[in-house]
DNA sequence: TAGTAGTTTATAATGATTCTAAATAAGTGT
DNA sequence: ACACTTATTTAGAATCATTATAAACTACTA
């Protein structure tokens, strides 16, 4: 399993759930963006046993720690998370209530002209939101 | 009182409850934002009578629909709301949980290159994400 | 003043997320 | 393999922001 390395490495144990939540979420083509039901569906069709919904939250908050997801800040009951954790930008299309990536060389260079004493900047995101 | 005029021109009836929460939220210098939770305090405050959590949840959603509000799009269990209605962005210390408003001036322009068929932007909003 | 449509309110319901604590599994040393 | 420790999983309960309900109340209009 190519999965069992980086679990490790993360201080992680690769367990079954693990693994299979892995499988899910980073042997794809292209990354994607799920909310935490939208992910205990996919594991749901693609394994025949079922992973607890508590486990699903455990795994997602700590792969999101250790920077193998982003969350994404949106406004929605649910909270949105996105498999491709490389610095970019967000359309979100009101009606459809989807997000669509927007690549950073979509957007111009984004100069943050003020600064805040004693801050950092950890990062800039850009929403853009979409109307009909 | 200054606030009657505007509510009825947008179709909203000028109840003492909505009037009270006018002052508070837009009879002030600066603009601020809030949560409903300690917009519930600050009314609670103000004025020695109660609004119904209820009402609070309603008028808010109200003004934000007839424009008088805008919802932030950030990760947290609660919404925050901004009484700044121009077009700007936004600052989120995550340690202290606050945020600060970013003039347009104190960011480039953005240029958002790529297009989506049949699909208008809406807004355009930066969150700059500050860690120490 | 009467009629009506809009609003407020207490309270219940919803639903995403987090907590709990017991059972299970993984890592470690022998 | 075995014993031991620690991490993880799990079902279910708890939390808590938000929304729904439906009855009482209020603002507008004629
Ligand atoms: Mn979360
Ligand atoms: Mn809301
Ligand atoms: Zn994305
Ligand atoms: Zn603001």
């Amino acid at each position: 399993m190519k999965y069992i390395e980086k679990l490790r490495n993360s201080g992680l144990r690769p367990t079954k759930q693990r693994l299979q939540i892995c499988e899910v979420l980073f042997n794809t083509e292209k990354t994607f963006h799920f909310t935490i039901n939208e992910l205990e569906k996919k594991i749901k069709d693609r394994a025949n046993n079922k992973i607890s919904l508590a486990t699903i939250y455990n795994t997602v908050h700590a792969f999101e720690k250790k920077g193998y997801l982003k969350q994404i800040p949106i406004n929605s009951n649910q909270t949105y998370f996105d498999t491709n954790i490389t610095d970019h930008h967000h359309f979100y299309d009101l009606k459809e209530e989807k997000l669509i990536d927007l690549e950073n060389s979509d957007v111009g260079p984004i100069n943050i002209k003020r600064k805040i004493n004693g801050k950092k900047i950890k990062s800039v995101e850009v929403l853009v939101k979409l109307e009909d």
